[in-house]
DNA sequence: AGCGTGACGTAGG
DNA sequence: TCCTACGCCACGC
C-alpha cells in the first residue's frame, strides 16, 4: 500500500477543493489556491483545471475570477458552457459575471 | 538553468 | 464601471 499512498499532487489538492464547492455557489481561483494550501498560485489553479482528466466529476464551472467574471472571453464555447452550468444550479450570470456577494462560497 | 507563459489578483485612473 | 499597468510564481520549453 505504500505505493498507493503517495502524496497528492498540487493538481489533486486543487481538484479536491473544487469538488467541495457546493452546488449554487462559486469560488475564486485565489480562494481555491489558498484553501488548497498553495498560497497565491491562483494562476496555477486555472492550469490545473485545464489538466482535468477525462471522465472527471469536478465542478470546474464553479470557479471564477475574484471580481466575479467568467475566466473565458464571452462568445467562446467554454464560456457559454460554464454560464449554462451555473444557471442550471441557480447561479445568476449576467454579462459574463456573477455577483460574488450573493453566490461566493463561504465555508 | 534561463526565460516566456498564464482558466489570476490588486491598485490606480 | 471599464481599462491599463504591474505583481505573482510554478510550470514547461
Amino acid at each position: 500500500m505504500d505505493e498507493f499512498d503517495k502524496e497528492p499532487t498540487k493538481e489533486q489538492k486543487i481538484w479536491q477543493v473544487v469538488a467541495a464547492i457546493p452546488q449554487g455557489k462559486v469560488a475564486s481561483y485565489g480562494q481555491v489556491a489558498a484553501m488548497a494550501g498553495l498560497g497565491r498560485q491562483a494562476r496555477f489553479v486555472g492550469r490545473a483545471l485545464g489538466k482535468l482528466p477525462a471522465g472527471h466529476s469536478i465542478p470546474w464551472h464553479r470557479v471564477i475570477r475574484s471580481n466575479g467574471q467568467i475566466a473565458f472571453p464571452e462568445g467562446t464555447e467554454t464560456c457559454q458552457l460554464q454560464t449554462e452550468k451555473l444557471r442550471l444550479e441557480g447561479v445568476d450570470v449576467y454579462k459574463g459575471r456573477v455577483k460574488m456577494k450573493d453566490f461566493q462560497w463561504q465555508p
